[in-house]
DNA sequence: GCTTGAGCTGGAGTGCACTCCAACTCGTAT
DNA sequence: ATACGAGTTGGAGTGCACTCCAGCTCAAGC
């Protein structure tokens, strides 16, 4: 596959691609004859998976360190499931702010929409 | 209250109180004799709103926004509504990244795990 | 009356995560 | 043969949300 398929398929631009190439986030593909980079299907599964914990709030720094981890192999099991798990938390406790938040925000739209009515009837 | 106790009662710093000020986010105290900031406690929970849309997520220009209508009083209770309730479908949208995140966390936890154990008994 | 600490202002600096640019090389279509 | 589009590089620029700084004033304690 060609960056832009890439790119395409995944809503990140040709840009942001080399630039998490050059961080260390995406391992640096084969290149064809001409020099351009040549992306392998798994490349897909792997910014999906970036992307979820980039939107989840993982830090860049951190989203890296569990890249090289990766690349690594198998001695890094542990270290990656630490992570993991650390990850996890920090989404468990956004979900309760969350929840709060929603609560909240239902709260007000119902007190609003009450404010508005009284208003009206003046 | 002075600024340094409102920033110990908030986690705030005293400059992104000062900052927050200046971009419109929170109304500009009365000040004492001094010319110190004199804030009433209601900011308080102000403060804590703000915050609350801030941790799901709610750009800066849209808090301003929000904030502007607010201190413009009763006239722009629908466009506030309006503000929350789109905000309320961010929120709802995020919830559901966030549990299928956890999912996937718990998912490869536990697969991580397995495979450690594998790996331990060759 | 002098030091210390908190607060003041306007403006510069920081860190993150991209995003854009100039100047170049290829491969394909006309 | 040439024009065009897609790709390449290194490096500069952007936008957001603070964060820090210099140089000042003021009030309270010793």
């Amino acid at each position: 596959m060609r960056i832009s398929e890439v790119a395409n398929a995944t809503g990140l631009s040709v840009d942001t691609l080399r630039f998490y190439e050059k961080i260390g986030l995406i391992e640096p593909p084969p290149r064809d004859d001409a020099g351009r980079r040549d992306y392998g299907e798994e490349v897909l599964k792997w910014i999906r998976f970036i992307g979820q914990l980039n939107a989840t709030g993982m830090k860049q720094a951190d989203r890296v360190r569990y890249a090289q981890l990766r690349a690594a192999g198998d001695s890094t099991l542990k270290a990656r499931r630490e992570m993991l798990e650390t990850h996890r938390e920090a989404i468990r406790s956004q979900l309760s702010t969350l929840q709060d938040t929603l609560a909240l925000m239902d709260q007000k739209v119902n007190l609003y929409r009450k404010l508005e009515r009284e208003i009206e009837h003046v």
